[in-house]
DNA sequence: TTGACCACGTA
DNA sequence: CGTACGTGGTCAAC
């Protein structure tokens, strides 16, 4: 069993005259055992952090955050909500819900909400003892899940008693489960420490380039709408917000569609002027409504930072999500996305990494083979015997589900060449289909009868489809999240001391902010990470490329 | 106020 | 080809 060192934050008081009074945190494990004041703890830290203690907490959001937020570098970390998530699946990660699964408790028979309301409070917990966070039925308190029963230092540490315990429970399950869950549990709790970084670094912008974008687009909406309006005498009273009414405009130049999609509307740019204008007219009115100047003001920081939330996995495969439109941000907008004085981004991306990935999940000796190549759809298309746009075509449908155009036909011999990978994504699939949980190579389970409606699987075709290619593409997607984030642990653990920050991940792309002079070898760190987590992820069987350039804004990149 | 749907940006 | 996410718009149902 590792060395951890257990991390709980205790609810905000007040001091005798109702002035905030720092939070209490309890520290246990690694041959601590001490509750101390929240504004204490970095030297409390750095004395953990000198070990090779690996920090627990119920989440990187409650435990790393006060950490992260006052400069303290987090080496290790077991992040129990993050193990729960691979362990049972799904999103709902509460200290509740792990420590039941943890435990081996029947979920049925976890309190009807850990809501900590009255009801909660006077229901079922009057017979246990006030001091102990575990009730009799096994179950924590609610009133301990839900914050506010850790109010004295014994408890506090009862609580981290309670979490130590979690974790080491969880520690053994993994163990049992596959060989490679505590080493994604690992990386899971790192990618959920490197969101609160992220989310307290901040992406670097240019305030000034942004403006110059932004701005001219941001004009007086009536102004957008005449432009467009122009075009159609007589109908100015279109709404062009409203998808019906838009519709019938251009039902009344003789444009009959059955939605007013982009790629639908594409097609009639020539027929009428409307169309063009129109589209132009959609793409500002995003750029106004959502990258505005509201969203300037509410997301960028006075030190020209980009800042929102990120989380480690989703609800489904496991991919990073982050909000404030940093994993949506518009091309047009890059540009804006700059170093700051003295600094240089190190910009790389993982190529072809779905691909690889298949490889690697599956272990098809041939799949392996091409990975060996820079572009590997080639030597796939030489196997085939096809050009390399169709072997392209048919790999890309075999992960995803595709059955349209040229696919099926491609398909055949992707079933000859490469047997045991397609195999692999047809088990998946027909799993999917039945309505069976599949797990990712690193251990996630992914559910799947939940997912889309509650219909039973056999009642719906459509919907089994649907699952089928959900669970399909989850291997994959889930299994390429998984190796993004032991790669992204592996370049913020080697280039820290350099003074290099990652400041945005965007699924197979990481953007490192870092110090002018060292960009170069940064770059070099970057790459020597791949190599070190391919080797620990996948033990070398595969090869994993990766486009790594040094630029001082994101759009310069050249890919 | 809330949820469904559309639309569209990113990978 | 297809999967996923977050966001903001309208509309209908409260």
């Amino acid at each position: 069993m590792p060395e951890f060192a257990a991390l709980v934050v205790g609810p905000s008081a007040a001091d005798a005259w109702g002035a905030p009074a720092s939070p209490r945190v309890a520290i246990v494990g690694d041959g601590l055992r001490r509750v101390v004041p929240l504004d204490e703890l970095p030297g409390h830290a750095r004395e953990v952090g000198a070990t090779s203690a690996r920090w627990v907490w119920w989440s990187a959001a409650e435990g790393a955050r006060p950490l992260v937020d006052a400069g303290i570098g987090i080496a290790r970390a077991w992040d129990v909500a993050e193990a729960h998530r691979l362990l049972a699946g799904g999103w709902e990660a509460g200290p509740g819900l792990a420590w039941a699964a943890a435990r081996g408790l029947d979920p049925a028979t976890l309190p009807e909400r850990h809501r900590g309301d009255l009801l909660d409070l006077l229901g079922g917990e009057d017979d246990d003892d006030p001091e102990n966070p575990v009730r009799r039925d096994g179950h924590l308190r609610a009133d301990a899940v839900a914050g506010d029963w850790a109010v004295t230092d014994d408890r506090l540490l009862a609580w981290a008693d309670v979490l130590l315990s979690c974790a080491q429970a969880q520690h053994e399950r993994a163990e049992a489960l596959g060989p490679r869950l505590v080493a994604t549990v690992h990386s899971e709790s790192a990618a959920a420490v490197l969101c609160e970084e992220l989310r307290h670094d901040g992406l670097p912008v240019d305030r000034t380039a942004l403006l110059d974008i932004v701005g001219p687009m941001c004009g007086p909406p009536a102004e957008r709408d005449a432009a467009v309006l122009a075009h159609v005498p007589g109908r100015e009273g279109t709404d062009l917000r409203n998808p019906a009414s838009v519709r019938e405009l251009l039902g009344a130049v003789g444009i009959d569609v059955p939605s007013t999609r982009k790629h639908v509307l594409e097609a009639y740019v020539h027929v009428h002027p409307v169309v063009p204008a129109l589209l132009h007219w959609r793409a500002e009115e995003r750029i106004a409504t959502t990258y505005g100047l509201r969203w300037i003001d509410e997301h960028i920081g006075p030190d020209d930072r980009l800042r929102g939330e990120w989380r480690a996995c989703d609800g489904g495969a496991g991919r990073m999500t982050a909000a404030g439109g940093l994993h949506n941000l518009p091309a047009v907008l890059r540009p804006a996305v700059a170093a700051h004085p003295g600094h240089l981004f190190v910009r790389a991306d993982l190529g072809q990494i779905e691909p690889r990935v298949l490889a690697v999940v599956s272990g098809d000796p041939a799949f392996v083979a091409a990975t060996r190549a820079d572009d590997l759809y080639a030597p796939v298309a030489e196997r085939l015997g096809v050009e390399r746009a169709v072997a392209k075509v048919a790999v890309l449908s075999a992960m995803y589900g595709g059955r349209a155009g040229q696919a099926a036909a491609a398909l055949q011999g992707l079933e000859r060449e490469y047997p045991v990978a397609i195999r692999l994504l047809e088990e998946a699939s027909s799993a999917g289909m039945r309505g069976e949980s599949v797990r990712t190579y690193g251990g996630r389970l992914v559910p799947t009868a939940r997912l889309m409606g509650g219909d039973r699987p056999g009642a719906n075709p459509q919907l089994d489809a649907a699952r089928g290619r959900f669970a399909r593409n989850a291997i994959i997607q889930g299994a390429a999240a998984e190796f993004f984030k032991a790669w992204a642990a592996t370049v913020r653990a080697t280039t820290a001391h350099l003074g290099a920050r990652i400041v945005l991940c965007l699924h197979d792309e990481l953007l490192i902010h870092v110090p002018a002079e060292h960009a170069q070898q940064v770059a070099a760190l970057v790459d020597r990470a791949l190599e070190d987590a391919a080797r620990r992820w996948a033990g070398g069987r595969a090869r994993f490329v990766t486009d790594t350039q040094i630029v001082a804004r994101w759009s310069e990149a050249k890919g």
